[in-house]
RNA sequence: GCGAUCGUAGCUCAGUUGGUUAGAGCGCCGGUUUGUGGUACCGGAGGUCGGGGGUUCGAGACCCCUCGAUCGCCCCA
């Protein structure tokens, strides 16, 4: 019979492990921590949705729609896709649930999303996404809180210094329409000057010259029209609001005038946290206003604000996640005292110690892999000697050692870790951190 | 969709202008040595050189196709 072949695994997963595994989890669980913190409200949302859930609400940027999605005819012939974003389902779901009477709402969620993409540094086919959203506010306070929100993982997770937040504002759609006709007069005067990509955004996408990475449209797009030349007072004045409170906050950020977004239905703010150590995916966490998009799911005018920010991204940038509490290995001498070794274990993890057994292999391989395994301390089972006086069938003598040197600062594990033996066996010899030693004891079975 | 680079043991890689039985380090398995054991040494398993076709007396090396990876462009909700 022919060797089965192993099947690949699709484009653009990815299978994570290891180091990048335990910074993957360090960002969701610093996410999970700081959002409730602000009062974000978890929420947990289906993988797909509708096609129409997502195609609506981005609307004309066809390629997206068209190109970008991973859209599936169920057995029904109805139209699914994989959730390329958040947002538009969090809309969905706010509209069919009626979670209008919780108005505003704060709402925070993480997982995966997909997107039919070529993938490369920090872009996946299936990506995870930490996410943040107020639904029902129009307040710039709700654009300040979750901007705040943002800021606060950042430094938490310990990153915010190669991270710089970018801030813009659309103004409201008068303005943004008349900024955008300005655009579209200015470049139309210069077309001939510029790159293809960008001729060709000029009649799809005009807002995108603006963040052209082309160096033959960046002077063009030094000297393009400004949207605040094109700023009512109602929108000067809500922009003005969120730069007020971001300083109350002690948000640090940037005016950047050329970060637009591609959708219609964008409003006001307009935000990213971007990176130069990501190569040409730097940003790590973006979002903005999009007072439009309830509306086009059916829904009444809702005014919302949200983000999302890349996990993998974060990760990348948070490296080695920091140490997990001290490790100790559990070492059992012979085959006989493995199952002591089972009991001590697991008397040490309810007491909340993170332990590991050393289970195959020779006792000198026993060790070896406590080593290599980053143990903090090694606690070795063997059988009373009768050299020493006692008969073997007295007790267990057991030993905790530490790989370097003994370090008093860790006499509170190492007390623990004793406590947790003379709780559960008569300790009828012991050698309180012997020359290196944590713990150096005999033990006997409580009768 | 487009472009560049790459694809040799589980991992990281070396393999001279194409020349006979394809190598190293780490890891894995076994053994010897070592004071309760972060040492050293010895041995072993493991590769249809991503796959297919071609050029050649001869191809891991050269050519074509294909699959995959990486990085970038487009796009970025």
């Amino acid at each position: 019979m022919a060797k089965p072949t192993t099947p690949q695994a699709i484009r653009g997963t990815q299978d994570i492990f290891g180091a990048e595994a335990e910074a993957f989890a360090h960002v969701v669980e610093t996410f999970e921590r700081v959002r409730k913190l602000y009062r974000f409200r978890r929420v947990e949302m289906p993988v797909f949705e509708r096609t129409e859930v997502f195609s609506r609400s981005i609307g004309e940027t066809t390629d997206v729609v068209s190109k970008e999605m991973y859209s599936f005819e169920d057995r029904g012939g109805e139209s699914l896709t994989l959730r390329p974003e958040f947002t538009a389902g969090i809309a969905r779901a706010y509209l069919t649930n009626g979670w209008q009477q919780h108005a505003p709402v704060k709402l925070a969620t993480h997982g995966p999303l997909f997107r039919y993409e070529r993938p490369q540094k920090g872009r996946y086919r299936q990506f995870h996404q930490l996410n943040a959203e107020i639904i029902g506010a129009g307040e710039p306070q709700a654009d300040v809180e979750v901007l705040a929100l943002a800021d606060q993982l950042l430094k938490e997770l310990g990153i915010a210094e190669g991270v710089t937040l970018q801030l813009n504002t659309l103004g409201d759609a008068a303005s943004r329409e008349a900024w955008r006709a300005a655009l579209v007069e200015y470049f139309r005067d210069h077309a001939a000057a510029l790159s293809e990509d960008s001729q060709d955004r000029l009649e799809r996408n005009p807002l995108r010259i603006l963040d052209s990475k082309d160096s033959r449209d960046r002077p063009f797009v030094a000297d393009a029209p400004r949207i605040d030349d094109f700023l009512g007072g109602e929108a000067q004045d809500f922009f003005g609001k969120v730069c007020e409170g971001l300083k109350a906050a002690s948000v640090e950020w940037q005016r950047a005038p050329s970060l637009v977004r591609g959708l219609d239905y964008y409003r006001h703010t307009a935000f990213e946290f971007v990176t130069d150590r990501l190569g040409a995916q730097g940003t790590v966490l973006g979002g903005g206003r999009y007072d439009g998009l309830v509306e086009t799911l059916g829904g009444p005018h809702t005014p919302a604000v949200g983000w999302a920010a890349g996990i993998e991204r974060l990760a990348m940038l948070v490296g080695e996640a920091p140490l997990d509490a001290p490790l100790l290995t559990v070492i059992p001498d012979e085959p006989e005292d493995e199952s002591l070794a089972n009991r001590i274990a697991a008397l040490l993890r309810h007491a909340g110690v993170s332990a590991d057994i050393a289970f195959r292999g020779s006792a000198k391989r026993r060790f070896e892999v406590a080593r290599r395994n980053g143990s903090r301390a090694r606690l070795v089972i063997r059988r009373q000697k009768s050299t020493e006086g006692i008969p073997s069938r007295l007790g267990h003598h057991v030993v905790v050692n530490e790989p370097d040197s003994f370090d008093p600062a860790d006499s509170a594990y190492r007390n623990l870790i004793l406590k947790v033996l003379s709780d559960h066996f008569d300790v009828i010899r012991q050698d309180r951190a012997a020359q290196g030693y944590w713990v150096d004891a005999v033990l006997k079975e409580r009768t």
